[in-house]
Order: C-alpha cells, then structure tokens, then sequence
DNA sequence: CTATTTGCAAATAATTTGCAGTGCG
DNA sequence: CGCACTGCAAATTATTTGCAAATAG
C-alpha cells in the first residue's frame, strides 16, 4: 500500500531554494529571512497554500512576521516566475450556465474565458497518478492561451 | 472567415429557462423577477459573468435590483445545480512552487489539490475549437473527484 | 550608508448577513 | 394571507497600502 507523499522531496526542496536565492540575486531583490521562509513554506508543500496557511507555517520560525508580508512576498515571487496561482490570481467568482460538458479556453492576459468542446478531450483516459487520490468524477481541459484580440492589441 | 458567437442561441436561452423554471418549482422556490433576470443574465452569455457585471445586466431591466440579491440568487442556482462557478466558490488565492509541467487532482468536497504528471496528458493535442480563440501556450488537466480522505469521512 | 523591506494600522474590494417591509403562491 | 424574498445598511473576509522604523548589501 504506497503511501502518498506528504512533501517534495529533501533534495527537491533544496533545489527550489537554491534556484530562488539565485533568481533573487539576479532579480537585484534582498534576500531576507522572511523572504526566505514564505519561499520555503510554499516550496515544501505539494497542497498549494493559501497566504494565512503560509504564514502560520512561517510564524513558527518568525514569530513576527506579518500577513501583508506573506502577501507581498508572494506576489514578488510570482513576478519573478518563482512560483504561480491556482487559478486566475485575484479574481471575483465567476459563473457559468453551460451545464454540458465542455473545457475552457482562458486569456492570460485578459482573463477571458470562453466554453469549447470536443469529443476527444471528453473520453480523456483517467491517469493512474490522479486515480490514486480519489474517485474521479469528471476532466476538464483548460487551454491556456493570448486570445486574438489581446494579441491585436500588444503585438 | 467564421464569427465567434458572442452569446447562446435564441432557442438554447429558451431551453435554459424553461429548465430554471421547472427546477425552481421543483425546489419549492419562488420565482421572482429577480431570479427570472439574473438566470437570464448567465444563461444568455458565453463568457462567465462575476456578480457586478450579472447586476449591471439585470438592471437595465430592474433598476432597483441590489448586488446581495444578486449573490444570493447565484449561490441558490450553484445549490441547485443550474449554474456553476469558475474553479473553486469562495476561495482564497492559493500559491504553487511547482513549475515543471503537472496536472492537478481537486477534491470537489474539501478543496484539496494535488498535482500529478502524465505524458500523455501533456502530449495532447491542440483542440482546433480552442485554437479558433487564440495563441495556444499551454493546456492543463484538471480531474475533479473526491479524495480518499473525504470518501472515508462521509461514506 | 541608504534604498529596500518590514510591521503596524488603516483602507479597499468582494462577499455576507440582520432586519423590516413587500409580494409570490 | 403567510412565509419566502428583497433592498438596505452594516458586518466580514480577503487583500492592499501609507508610513516610520529596521536591515540587507
């Protein structure tokens, strides 16, 4: 019975931590032991933490680290690549009416979202490696892309 | 040169409606002109409204209508399976240090999210329904299944 | 040294809730 | 005609920002 693995892996970690402390340098950012640690805490975890898991994870280090911190360190991180969002980052829920099975195309830029379907993306086989979590319901594709009309605009 | 539709077809919003209303009855909910407008609202478009841009539809039509009501009603059409959300309701900005190319697994009861590989998965082809919306950069699986966890707890 | 960065507290933005009046079934 | 529903205003929750003190390079 394989156990699901809680964390990356010790050599992962530190891999991730030397690329970050490099691209900060590069970056002409300071590295400083907050910054340090919201890396690490989100680096360490295969869940993908919100910005109040991040900093519990971290006040057991820095008692005094602050949210707004964790948030604007997050952030940085993102500029830099170093790390990326679950979904469109600070986004208002959006809804959607189409209850037939279909994928999404999304705009990283606009954030335009738009339904497609396609009978070859439906009968998807079920990975083995996401079978191992759960029982699977459904699979949907999101195709993400410039949409032509933010393309037009910033060519 | 094909037209992109900027909305559903007369005879699906029909469909649509009549679906809502039946559902509604069914549900014991009553159908006010409210809910009438703002189902409308997300049954008519393609691209997925959040709640501002719902409530700005809706009062060309009902100028009084409020923005909680338009909430409130959304949420009651997500219980009642008539309309859905763009990834997670409610959720707050979660954070990734994974930049290799992955996939994920998402509890549809806790939330809990897990990336996962598959070359097969990132080997898929570009739909060429997606590809009719723009510049193709990447495509991203997400299985949507309960976890174990969740499956022990509420079996 | 000195421009960045931090922590605090106050500000916004998104979403929710209590309440009294209104209207659907 | 009664209870579910609405609109209002005030409350929460998530996230952001201004500012003075602290610190990495």
């Amino acid at each position: 019975m394989p156990r699901i693995s809680q964390g990356v892996t010790a050599d992962e970690l530190r891999r991730r931590m030397q690329h970050f402390e490099e691209a900060c340098r590069a970056a002409g950012v300071k590295l400083t032991p907050q910054r340090l640690e919201v890396f690490r805490e989100v680096a360490r975890s295969t869940d993908h933490p919100d910005a109040e898991t991040v900093l519990a994870g971290v006040r057991a280090r820095i008692p005094s680290m602050s949210l707004d911190t964790v948030y604007r360190t997050l952030w940085m991180l993102t500029e830099l690549n170093l790390v990326g969002t679950l979904g469109p980052a600070r986004a208002r829920t959006r809804f959607d009416a189409n209850l037939t099975r279909h994928h999404h195309f999304v705009c990283t830029r606009c954030g335009l979202t738009r339904d497609f379907v396609s009978p070859v993306l439906d009968a998807l086989p079920v990975p083995e490696a996401a079978a191992a979590f759960g029982e699977v319901e459904a699979t949907q594709v999101e195709v993400r892309g410039v949409c032509t009309r933010c393309a037009k605009r910033r060519a």
